[in-house]
RNA sequence: GGCGCCGUACCCAAGUGGUAAGGGAGAGGUCUGCAAAACCUUUAUGCAUCAGUUCGAAUCUGAUCGGCGCCUCCA
């Protein structure tokens, strides 16, 4: 089977082609850098970086664009809304662009602990205001756009696929809106691609209407078809940012261009805390520094990977806690492995079996869960089927070719490790002289032990586990291992 | 009010027509000085409820109950 993506857009899922051979163009809508990072951040850039890594393991060439929103956010859609980072540097009597800088860093920072990989460009808003000029000169010149005060705003009756996405009807949209009536706009739905600013704003740039700032969605249709064209294959972003964020993307990049924008929209489900959505007006929210005080940020990675990215996560700690043992049973099976394959302490004497057909059986199922639209938590009950194998193989009599241990490592490295990304290098014991003391350490305790000198033989176990050495006894002899 | 999603064991969770994956927790066992790890066995005739379609339903249809999301900012 090949790669089936869910397409919010149709939605349903298609299999995947991607608009040029072997090529595979991307953006996903990128933080607005006025705070810390949380859960629901998290999810979504793991579940896009599963997406980038198993479409680079199926060897298309991926180009991953991200942006950084650091200006146009607005903290509510009504025209008196504040700039959120605007509001964070008043607040921190900071000037908005070390707001920008700090937050970023951090955003980095955090999404490195979760062993995300980098986006190939993380361009900033305020690093392509001409860019956007330029697209709203477009839309007014193509008549899609008007200029009111200083302002311009997309005109949303004058595209006849607005709501398409969403699956809004502009009928609608009017009856729910909570917009204030006295609002310039024509239309309570029409959007701003350009805001007059006040002289009090301190992030305002030269534009043939005057001192103004771009509107929010209109960067991210700039930069994406900046660096990805005018039709690109994927677009990423949270289920939140659908409406209004995306279907204004959607129709901004459209009407300007007369192209398709994105050929798949892929959308992740969000977090809820107790049931509830996790949400920065809800004050409910976990920060991703908060989070790894207790958990170590693989065992966040994992706990969101065990659900399916379009399914919401709720957090607790008791499930996160049962995550945690779960990845331990994965990462300490894989470091047996590793050891096994590099001290070949296999029985020799008795029958060796071939397990190479359980194996390709394995792999096989984990390429098809990857390939039914990113079902990772079936891929984690297949790595789970691999390591409960090998272990019943590494019992005494299981007996196993070296090819065969080989052939698992394969597979963990590739799945477990490059697609999943769940074994960073920190995380995997790397044996160096350390073997050498530990036989001797382990060789003085067993002679304890033989001598039922269990004081000696308890208290170095102790005193090891103290330094963060288990030792675990089998009848094979005495195993270690670092926590 | 409009649009949409969800309800699977004690907890998390996959499964969208062919007879309930996986993990955690619990119980029993093997091994063991003890412990830990690992292994073996075990824990839903059942998938919110009720009706219907079908040879066959957790999966499709309808109704009911419960929870949630979007329509304001959010990943």
């Amino acid at each position: 089977m090949s790669l089936q993506i869910y397409n919010s857009l149709s939605r349903k899922k298609e299999e995947f082609k991607p608009i040029h051979d072997g090529l595979v163009n991307m953006y996903v809508c990128g933080p607005t850098v006025y705070g810390l990072s949380h859960l629901g951040h998290a999810k979504s850039y793991v579940s896009f970086d599963i997406v980038v890594r198993y479409l680079r393991y199926l060897n298309y060439k991926v180009a991953y664009v991200q942006n950084i929103t650091d200006v146009g956010h607005l903290t509510d859609d009504a025209d008196e809304g504040e700039d959120k980072i605007a509001k964070q540097a008043k607040k921190d009597k900071l000037h908005p662009m070390q707001v920008v800088e700090m937050y970023t860093r951090e955003y980095f920072a955090d999404m490195d602990a979760l062993n995300i990989l980098r986006p190939d460009i993380s361009p900033r808003a305020t690093g392509h205001i001409p860019e956007q000029i330029a697209m709203t000169e477009d839309l007014l010149a193509k008549g899609y756009a008007y200029e009111i005060n200083g302002s311009v705003y997309f005109d949303v009756s004058k595209d006849k696929e607005y709501g398409k996405l969403s699956g809004r009807i502009l009928e609608e949209a009017e009856s729910g809106t909570r917009v204030d009536v006295k609002s310039e706009k024509r239309h309570p739905a029409d959007f701003a691609l350009w805001k007059k600013a006040e002289p009090s704003h301190i992030m305002q740039w030269n534009s043939p209407w005057g001192l103004g700032f771009p509107g929010w969605h209109l960067e991210c249709s700039a930069m994406s078809m900046k660096y990805l064209g005018e039709t690109f294959d994927i677009h990423g972003g949270g289920m939140d940012n659908q409406f209004p964020h995306h279907e204004c993307e959607i129709a901004q990049s459209e009407c300007s261009t007369g192209h398709p924008f994105v050929k798949y929209w892929m959308h992740n489900n969000l977090v809820t805390v107790n049931g509830q959505k996790m949400g920065k007006s809800l004050g409910n929210f976990i920060t991703l520094k908060d989070a790894f005080t207790k958990f170590d940020p693989m065992v966040i990675r994992f706990f969101i990977l065990q659900s399916h990215y379009r399914s919401t996560l709720d957090f607790s700690e008791q499930a996160i806690e049962g995550a945690a043992k779960g990845l331990e049973k994965l990462t300490s099976t894989l470091n047996r492995l590793k050891d096994e394959i590099k001290f070949q302490r296999i029985v020799k004497n008795s029958e060796i079996f071939d397990r190479s057909k359980e194996i390709s059986e394995i792999e096989k199922e984990l390429q098809s869960s990857l390939d039914d639209d990113f079902n990772t938590s079936k891929a984690i009950a297949g790595l789970f089927e691999l390591a409960s194998k090998i272990n019943t193989w590494l019992q005494p009599g299981g007996n196993p070719l070296l090819e065969n241990l080989i052939a698992a490592q394969k597979l963990f490295e590739n799945y477990g490790e490059y697609v999943l990304g769940l074994f960073p290098e920190r995380n995997i014991q790397v044996k160096s002289v350390e073997p050498q003391l530990m036989e001797l350490i382990i060789a003085i305790r067993n002679d304890a032990r033989k001598n039922k000198n269990f004081a000696i033989s308890d208290r170095i176990r102790d005193d090891l586990k103290a330094a963060g050495i288990v030792l675990e006894d089998s009848k094979d002899g005495t195993f270690w291992k670092k926590v």
